[in-house]
RNA sequence: GCCCCCGUAGCUCAAUGGACAGAGCACCAGCCUUCUAAGCUGUUGGUUACAGGUUCGAAUCCUGUCGGGGGUACCA
């Protein structure tokens, strides 16, 4: 967005290589380090280097060749619209900006284009990201969350850059472990059931619990309870049969519980202001997916070995002809006929690819699933989905107890519901001692956007493929390099508008000059917000949404030193005055643009 | 056995072949009659697990070793 300068730059540096017989290698730009100015820099290693292979060398050493060639560049450039002074250094040419033109650009571009700043161009692409593929029966953790917080900053931050996304949900509403719940509850609880939505769901978690120790071997039964156990265990499996053939009592006992797991989780998302587009539900594609082997069988890519004794299988190591392990043999269907996760994916990618038309399909799921979505792609590539290349599983760690993983088995898990209650709580403790100031009414509220701030940095900002251990006072902690600090940020910015009378009728400022002789802090702020477009265009890409944390705080960081450093309204000369207020409002546009890309709220008072 | 991920400051983590490996926490020393101190400034802290290799240049790429985690045909 701010880059034709070093357009220019590069065209002029081209046309120098051009006349003088040198093989220019692709120039890669970046930020000009340790030097407090604002500028960009290229270097000439590879160019050098390429010359010495090719025979063509002076005989001087790679950097000091490097370094004759950026000093030549350096005499040829002449004098450029928008750049003070040019530099060769140690190899690289250092180009500096023309600081008032560029602030007032950047400036004028924030405030103009507002919570549209940073937007990339239509990418001409539909993009499907699943996310938050939770099991019904079960209570919405922490690290259900995990996978929520993420995919709903990627699918903010894709839809940004400019692909068409839709997102979408894909809750788990079968199997063994649904008919647990579904049975205990008949058997032990029926008619009951905890007023409130949280409270309910999280009662099917322990039915859950206690299903599973009444149904778990024990080492020292005695005859009489592990008859007992049998006939238990016989009674879920009468129902999982009814289930499967469409009892419709048991069918509608589901319904009925899936519901109120649903209802859970929804509130949660409508919490998290997370609003899918799709929710595909397991139990949906089970049939369809029976049908897409028996097509696989047809075409030779599976082989039915039920004949003998044995299940649906594709040798995918075989049918690649590869040596080594690598896909190995992925099962379709089991002996007895029904279908696996990876089946059921398999019917549910053909309907993103079919009925939804998505070009890229990313899986946000956790990491252990790796080689099932290598198996997955591999077979719908085999299957003729040109899509399959644009597929995308995007990995992330559990999150664990120090205690090791949680357990729905045992009932051994961090409930989001109680992580959050506690965020709140620890909010309104802190907002009570330091910000006295925020009307009764809304401190609920602002502890709310601020303790689940806390908390989504504190996932978003690792890298994805770690395994996080879980600790309440990291994940809620509220200083340093933390969520908090850039609502912090945004907060001071605010206050400063407010109090100079302009917020929200940023128009009444005329665009400033920056004529007047901008502090080491304004320069670096400046610089700071005009790399949040490129910002978006690499967390979108490359699916990392731990990139634009890194940035939010980066800018924020920026701005906190500025906000120490600068003053604003205390400005003598009225233009400078005018301009700082104009660079805050930009910096307050740009941390709200960045917050809303990490699903972060931007509270105006903390 | 084979495949994948990881090993960076006391701790938690960044750095996607480029200049001097950076933050936060913790520790220590300063800064609130002045735009919100959930903040700022400074100090301390490193043989990037180890050994080779490729390269003008390696935390980053390749090979091997050690250590941790995960997966590996009818769980998800």
């Amino acid at each position: 967005m701010f880059n034709d300068i070093q357009q220019t730059i590069e065209d002029k540096i081209k046309a120098f290589c051009a006349a003088n017989d040198i093989a220019l290698a692709p120039l890669k730009w970046s930020a000009i380090p340790f030097s407090g100015e604002w500028g960009v820099s290229t270097s000439f290693f590879q160019t050098a280097a390429d010359e010495a292979r090719a025979g063509k060398s002076t005989g001087k050493p790679v950097p000091q060749r490097a370094q004759e060639l950026a000093e030549q560049v350096k005499l040829q450039m002449g004098s450029v619209e928008g750049i003070s002074h040019v530099e060769a250094v140690k190899g690289y040419l250092n180009v500096y900006f023309e600081t008032s033109a560029y602030a007032r650009r950047v400036v004028d571009t924030v405030l103009a284009a507002g919570a549209d700043f940073g937007r990339g161009a239509a990418k001409g692409e539909r993009v499907m990201v699943e996310y938050c593929q939770p099991n019904t029966h079960h209570s919405f953790h922490i690290g259900h969350y995990r996978t929520t917080i993420l995919g709903e900053s990627l699918a903010r931050l894709t839809q940004f850059a400019g692909f068409e996304t839709i997102r979408a949900s894909y809750p788990g509403d079968l199997g063994l472990g649904v008919i647990t719940v579904m049975w205990a509850y008949n058997k032990f609880y029926k008619g009951q059931e905890p007023a409130g939505v949280h409270e309910r769901g999280q009662w099917l978690l322990k039915i859950y619990a206690e299903a599973t120790a009444l149904l778990e071997k024990k080492d020292d039964e005695t005859p009489e309870q592990t008859a007992q156990r049998e006939a238990y265990d016989a009674e879920r499996r009468e129902m999982y049969r009814k289930w499967d053939a469409g009892d419709a009592e048991v069918r509608a006992l589901w319904l009925e519980t899936r519901e109120w797991s649903l209802e859970e989780m929804r509130d949660i998302l409508n919490t998290l202001d997370v609003k899918m587009d799709v929710w595909f539900y397991e139990s949906e594609v089970d049939e369809p997916s029976k049908g897409i082997v028996e097509e696989l069988v047809a075409r030779g890519i599976a082989t039915d070995e039920r004949p003998q004794g044995g299940a649906v299988i594709v040798k995918i190591d075989e049918k690649l002809g590869l040596a080594k392990e690598k896909y190995r043999t992925a099962v379709l269907l089991r002996s007895d006929g029904t279908t696996l996760y990876l089946t059921k994916d398999l019917a549910l990618a053909r309907v993103k690819f079919e009925q939804y038309h998505v070009d890229r399909s990313i899986y946000v799921v956790d990491f252990r699933q790796s080689l099932h979505f290598q198996q997955a792609f591999k077979i719908l590539e085999m299957w003729g989905f040109p899509q399959a290349a644009k597929c995308y599983h995007l990995p992330y760690g559990y999150i664990t107890l120090p205690e090791g993983a949680m357990s729905a088995r045992k009932g051994r898990v961090i409930l989001f519901k109680d992580v959050a209650d506690e965020a709140v709580k620890r909010v309104l403790a802190v907002e009570s001692e330091k910000s006295g100031d925020i009307p009764a009414s809304e401190r609920e509220a602002i502890a709310a956007q601020i303790g689940l701030g806390a908390l989504a940095y504190s996932i978003l900002s690792v890298d994805n493929n770690k395994d996080i251990v879980f600790d309440m006072n990291e994940a809620l902690s509220f200083d340093g390099r933390t969520g908090p600090y850039i609502q912090n940020a945004h907060v001071r910015a605010t206050s400063i508008l407010k109090k100079s009378k302009v917020e929200g009728q940023m128009s009444d400022l005329r665009p400033s000059t920056f004529d007047y002789e901008l502090t080491k802090h304004e320069v670096e702020l400046i610089e700071q917000i005009s790399k949040f477009p490129a910002a978006v265009e690499q967390a979108a890409n490359e699916y990392r949404p731990m990139v634009m944390a890194m940035y939010a705080y980066d800018l924020a960081n920026t701005f906190h030193s500025f906000y120490h450093a600068v003053p604003v309204l205390q400005t003598d000369d009225e233009s400078a005055r005018n301009a700082r207020l104009r660079l805050v409002a930009a910096a307050r546009q740009t941390i709200a643009n960045s917050l809303r890309l990490l699903d972060i709220q931007a509270p105006d008072v903390m």
